[in-house]
DNA sequence: CGCGAAAACCATACATCGATCGGAATTCAT
DNA sequence: ATGAATTCCGATCGATGTATGGTTTTCGCG
C-alpha cells in the first residue's frame, strides 16, 4: 500500500512542465532562466515543479532527454551525414539549447550530477550508429583510409560538436562546411 | 586630478585573485566554487574581489586570458601538431579548467556577456596561426587535398574542442588520437 | 615631510536563486 | 463513498552575486 504511481493529471503537468522548460531555453538562452519562470508558465508555483524534479539539473537533464528523443523521432532510420547536418540547422534555429547542451555537458562530469551518464550514454549511442554506416561504407570501398571505423566515428562526432562551440562564439561560421569536408577527406575522388 | 591608477599592493591582489581563482577552479571544479571562497583564499572580503572585477563573470573571463598567456608563454614558437596535444594533456590534469573554458564559452554568445569578444578574438588567433602552418606544409606538397587552409584550420579546431566535450563525458577517451588520425588525412602516406 | 585625493577594503544589506518543510487540496483505486 | 497517495502551495532557509556607504591605506606632490 505505499506506492499508487502518478495520476493523469501528473504526467500531464509534468510533460508540460518539460515543454515550458525547453521553450524558454530555447529563445531566452541559458543565462537568467530560473525555475520560477518556469513555474509560472506552467501556472504553478516552485514547490510544484520540485514535486516532479529532484532538482533544476534534474530538469535540465530530462529536458536533453526529451530533446534527444523528439530528434530521433524526427529521423525513423538514421542516415549520417544528413541527419548531423540536420542537427546543426535545427541548432541554428535554438541557440539557446545548444547553450544548454554544451553548459550541461561541461558540469556533468561530476558524477553527482544527474547528466552524468547521460552524455557518455549518448555519445555511445551516436558512435555505434555513426560505426555502422561508416563500416557499410568501407565495405562498399567507398573510403581510402586504413584507420578504423570506430576511431573515425569519434572523429566525426568531434567535429560536429566542435563546430558548434565555434558557431557559439561567431554566429557566421559555417557549421556544415568542416563536416562536409572531412567527409570528403575519407571519399574516394569522383 | 582624477586618476591616479592602481598602486603596487593593487596589482598584486589582482593578480593573486586570478592566481587563486584560476587553482580552485582546476581542481575543485566550475560547480560550487564562490566569490566568498575565491576571497578567502586571498584574505578578502567578498567586496575586496568586487573592487578589482566587475562581476563574477568578469573575473572567470580574465582567469581564462591569463590561462592562455601564460599557455602562449609556455610555447615561445607555435608548433601545430604539437602545441595542441599539450594543450590536450595540460587539459587532462585540469579538468576544471576544461570546464570553465566550455562553460563560458557555452554563455560568453550573450552580447553582454564579458567574454563575448574574447572567443571569437581567440578563435582568430589560433585559426590564423594554423593556417600558417598548414600553408607552409601546403607550400611544401605535404597535404593531399585541394580544400583551402582556412578551412582546414576551422576543422582542427573543431576536432581539438570536440574531443574534449567527449573527454569530459569520459575520461577514458583517447584525446590524442583523434587529431593525429585528421592529421594523417591530410598527409601524404609514407 | 605631511597633506590629501585616490585606491584598497570591509561591514552590512539586498534581491534572487534553488531547496526544504508542513500542510491543504485533489485525484482515484477499492 | 472512503481514504490513502498524489498534487500543489505558502513560508522559509541558506547561499549566492551585487550594491551601498564608510573606513583605512597608499603614495604622488608641494
Amino acid at each position: 500500500m505505499a506506492k499508487r504511481g502518478p495520476y493523469r493529471k501528473g504526467e500531464a503537468k509534468r510533460a508540460e512542465i518539460l515543454q515550458a522548460a525547453l521553450e524558454i531555453f530555447a529563445d531566452e538562452g541559458y543565462r537568467g532562466t530560473s525555475l520560477r519562470k518556469v513555474a509560472a508558465r506552467c501556472d504553478l508555483s516552485l514547490p510544484g515543479i520540485m514535486h516532479y524534479f529532484e532538482s533544476k539539473e534534474d530538469l535540465l537533464t530530462q529536458v536533453l532527454r526529451v530533446r534527444d528523443e523528439t530528434e530521433r523521432a524526427r529521423h525513423p532510420e538514421f542516415d549520417l551525414v544528413e541527419d548531423t547536418l540536420d542537427v546543426m540547422r535545427q541548432g541554428m534555429r535554438t541557440p539557446g539549447l545548444v547553450e544548454l547542451f554544451v553548459s550541461m555537458a561541461a558540469s556533468a562530469g561530476d558524477p553527482d550530477h544527474p547528466a552524468h551518464d547521460f552524455f557518455p550514454r549518448r555519445y555511445e549511442i551516436l558512435r555505434k550508429a555513426a560505426v555502422e554506416h561508416i563500416q557499410k561504407a568501407m565495405d562498399e570501398g567507398a573510403m581510402r583510409t586504413d584507420i578504423p571505423a570506430e576511431r573515425l566515428a569519434v572523429l566525426l562526432l568531434a567535429v560536429a560538436d566542435g563546430i558548434q562551440l565555434q558557431w557559439l562564439a561567431d554566429r557566421t561560421v559555417d557549421m556544415q562546411r568542416p563536416l562536409a569536408d572531412v567527409l570528403n577527406l575519407l571519399r574516394i575522388p569522383g
